[in-house]
DNA sequence: GATACGGCCTCCCGTCAGGGGAGAGTCAAT
DNA sequence: ATTGACTCTCCCCTGACGGGAGGCCGTATC
């Protein structure tokens, strides 16, 4: 006969445990001495202690050992107890899952915004861009309505994005009301038979890289008119001709999180451009 | 201003958890009446009422959601938040895969033999037996002390494991002190430079195949005595040549969780034979 | 003006698996 | 007899709310 104490060391759980163990009747004391309340363990309720410690490792909860422990005999029912817990812990395992590559995103995007950031000159420059996949929203009327867009694609293509949200403008200048314009998300391309496509009024395409002039905004999307007065003026200047349709990439806009300064938010506006007289017209 | 009803629908926070959120100081309304108590809440607190919405789909615990909320300029103390709750999220992550595993494990074994149970009609039979690899430990003494040379193997091989554990007996015959055996787990071949090798005193190599004379034992290790004159008769009978070390393969002892009814455990005897005179002396 | 109904308030208790501590009784050795 | 270690019960605490009781408030209806 073990007293508590000793009980506890040999058994790895605390004494408040057993007593908390007592109370809810998982493991009984062997023997309750009337007089002090003194409990009394005996050496079967060692193989009892363990085996409540192993189903708790596997996260087991007492209710659950309980039954367990009152059904021992029949193996298709602990069976059963294993597959649901089992089924808990691979969905609990999937959504910290989910959470962690959510955080990983937001974290990255956090540091890339960051990064530009500090590289900017916030003047005019020239690069090449890559062509990339998308999946976009055409919409007509106000910009400010293209969250919309942004979101009917992020609930469809949620995990494939891989970069940030850009909007094509098709209109030749800039419209308050009845605007041309395509909500769009870069994504990844499916190995699979992924020819351009469209699922509903979400287009998938790769869009077109080449000579491109780009400058970086920093400050609230009502000032963006000034920007682009710059970005015109050096294209002019230069004698490019523009292809449509521009973009504008929101390299640190209203984060998924907090709504942020707009004073500190970024976005490039990218213009496609070729020598002039050398397209074919 | 909205009432904590409409506040409630607008945000989709519950009037319970709203309330809740004013005594821990996360949401506070705009305005209350301190004749009624009623709680006024502005349209700014939608805005806020988001952001927790955000941190709390992410699992951030209350008191961080407070602290972020009071930094909300710091961007880099965010990030630190961001970094230590993804964090947090991997290691949940991990934990409940590792469970997961475990039970499906746990569940297979049982599976498993199950279906041995109900395939088996305890007879000695012959079969071919593929080779595979294990880790073992030798050792010298009483069968009673081989579960220290499993758990050690355990330790060391814990994900590779990949089978039933085994002994292997060098001993000619039965004894009971001073035994000649070796505890074995089957594992995973790793890929990389993994040439017979040892660790310590575990070896790891690769056993033989070939052909093999086998019958399942059922009942308590004690009777175990039984089923070898049963397969040795057999063996006489035909005339084969026993190849050392004899294998026992415990497909179901005593399990991690329960100790299990003795009478059910399954214990597999395999020899390995050659025709007599077949083998090169 | 009285009443009914829905909304809102505070206060208390419950979750789950224990942990912390106070105050009092018990065991074994000195 | 005393001491020190051990044990007992009882109560409160965790986190993020949910449930419910009992009572006040606002508005519409009779």
């Amino acid at each position: 006969m073990f007293r508590i104490g000793e009980f506890s060391k040999v058994t790895g759980l605390t004494v408040k445990t057993l007593r908390f163990y007592h109370e809810q009747g998982l493991l009984l004391p062997t023997y309750v001495d009337e007089q002090t309340g003194y409990r009394y363990y005996g050496e079967n309720q060692v193989e009892t202690a363990r085996i409540i410690t192993q189903l708790r490792a596997l996260e087991f909860s007492l209710e659950d050992i309980k039954n367990v422990l009152a059904h021992q005999e029949d193996d298709s029912d602990l069976l059963d107890y294993l597959e649901r817990q089992r089924q808990m812990m691979q969905e609990k395992a999937q959504a910290s899952r989910r959470i962690a590559r959510a955080l990983t995103k937001i974290i990255n995007h956090e540091r890339e915004a960051h990064q530009t950031m500090n590289d900017a000159n916030f003047n005019v420059e020239e690069k090449a861009i890559e062509p990339f996949w998308i999946a976009g929203v055409r919409m007509k009327g106000r910009y400010g309505d293209c969250g919309k867009g942004f979101a009917k694609i992020g609930k469809r293509f949620g995990r494939r994005i891989c970069g940030k949200p850009l909007l094509l403008h098709y209109d030749a200048e800039y419209k308050e009301t009845d605007a041309d314009f395509e909500a769009c998300m870069p994504i990844q391309r499916k190995n699979s038979s992924d020819q351009a496509n469209s699922y509903e009024d979400v287009s998938v395409r790769e869009l077109p890289g080449g000579r491109c002039v780009t400058l970086l905004h920093k400050g609230p999307y009502e000032e963006l008119g000034r920007s682009y007065e710059r970005i015109l003026a050096y294209v002019q200047q230069r004698g490019y001709e523009i292809i449509s349709p521009t973009r504008e990439v929101y390299i640190k806009g209203p984060g998924m999180i907090f709504r942020g300064n707009p004073k500190n938010y970024l976005t490039e506006i990218q213009m496609l451009v070729v020598d002039q007289g050398s397209r074919a017209s």
